[in-house]
DNA sequence: AGAATAGTGTCTGTAAGACACTATGCC
DNA sequence: GGCATAGTGTCTTACAGACACTATTCT
């Protein structure tokens, strides 16, 4: 029994006014991969505006309340803007939030890892004019000092990425629509830095039946290589087994 | 060569105003799972205020920008303020964030979970003298419905635990400090929600070195069994293979 | 022919599943 | 002895690694 003296919820959001609470800022980052000449690639952007102007960053920003339905949305929004790309490979590695992170204060982000092929972008000058670039990824790290604590965000998502390249299909998600298995076995070479052997890759992708036969050959190369396209009912194939190191030493 | 017009950081800070933003709120959330009589428990809180006044959730509230240095710390004093638990296992999830999760507006939330033994655990009402209760879980769900999206963040946590728990130790955190190698398997089994075999269990788990055999048995059961404890120096076991289902039908 | 790259045959090794078996206690 | 639970022996199966081999094209 309800008491008239109690405020009910619909009176209750009516009063509430969320401007009389310290909130920290909430914005994403996104790590956006790509394979280039045989390097793990991540596209970085030049701070236009303080803090750290000048600086390289990943590509992120703050939510916009009045744009951004979701977080996902949010994180669409700066690939799309930033590459022109609207449906890659887009997956949440983590949240990182505190005191110290920005020097504007509290601030919490959300960080995206995305996957493309590099023949899908074209690189966009974006709002203010930044410019962008490709740079490769050598254990986690690029050769610029990185704005804000975008270094650990960097290495964080690389070891989430190669953590699953170990047991999943990923690095599809990295190669141009049409690929051979060498192509495809040198994508995870670059992501795991070092040699895999071929009969184990070509007999662990093709019994996983993710991809189709394009009937076409790739003869840019010695022997002509059977050109693959991923199928297309194939979602993210996890493998039972991960991918183990040599067993012998050298 | 800087021009005198321009501003410098120090300058850019000194002038910033975040009040002048609208931000997104920001909160944690956390999944507190135990085991209790052979089924998975999540530990839910009823909300003492507006919205959902009354409902059940998750474990969980605002970040306090004055309070938590940063967004595990948040997360270790919510779990600390209804359990009473300092070191559990605590990995976060999942971030969601969007316009309609909570009616008070556009709001973030980072959800951990958290795997500790029952028996560790004073539940302890909180500010505002909330009550508090372990839910069994089954399926990702527990019998009440919970308020704003607290169900499906529970699905969420219990999709990634049971994922977990085919390739790790994890549910080592589950347990007593001391235990046998049945009662693991049946906390392994209460999780997966299917039995596993014994030998290939056995096998698994003692080929890890993660435990550490006490010398004592436990006389409870029909046939005494081996009291083992998780072994100090060894931190969460990842197995190169998953556990597989059977491989015949019944 | 020789080099380079694509692709196969087939052996070994490892760890999981199956399942019958033994071991130890209680009644 | 009969039951329940703990724990083992050992065969089969699945799939990764090793590595020598064949296949196709170019020069």
């Amino acid at each position: 029994m309800k008491r008239t003296s109690e405020v009910t919820e619909q009176e209750f959001l009516r009063e509430y006014d969320a401007s009389k609470y310290k909130r920290p800022s909430a914005s994403i980052d996104c790590a956006i991969y790509t394979v280039i000449e045989q390097q793990l690639q991540v596209l970085l952007v030049e701070r236009a505006e303080h803090p750290f102007k000048g600086s390289w960053s990943l590509v992120g920003g703050y939510i916009d309340p009045a744009v951004d339905q979701d977080l996902l949305g949010a994180a669409k929004r700066k690939l799309r803007e930033k590459t022109g790309v609207t449906t890659p490979y887009l997956e949440q590695c983590i949240t990182v939030g505190s005191k110290e992170r920005d020097p504007r204060g509290w601030s919490v982000t959300t960080v995206y890892y995305a996957l493309l092929s590099a023949d899908l972008v074209q690189l966009k000058a974006g709002a203010g004019a930044q410019s962008t670039k490709w740079a490769p990824v050598h254990e986690g790290r690029v050769a610029d000092k990185l704005a804000f604590d975008h270094a650990a965000l960097l290495a964080m998502c690389t070891e989430r990425l190669r953590g699953k390249v170990l047991y999943t299909s990923l690095p599809l998600h990295l190669m141009p629509s049409e690929f051979t298995l060498s192509e495809l076995q040198s994508c995870y070479e670059t992501i795991l830095g070092r040699a895999l052997e071929s009969k184990s890759f070509r007999r662990r992708i093709l019994s996983a039946d993710i991809l189709e036969d394009t009937g076409k050959e790739n003869t840019d190369t010695k022997r002509p290589a059977r050109i693959y396209r991923r199928l297309k009912s194939a979602g993210t194939h996890y493998f039972v087994r991960n991918i183990e190191g040599p067993h012998r030493e050298a």
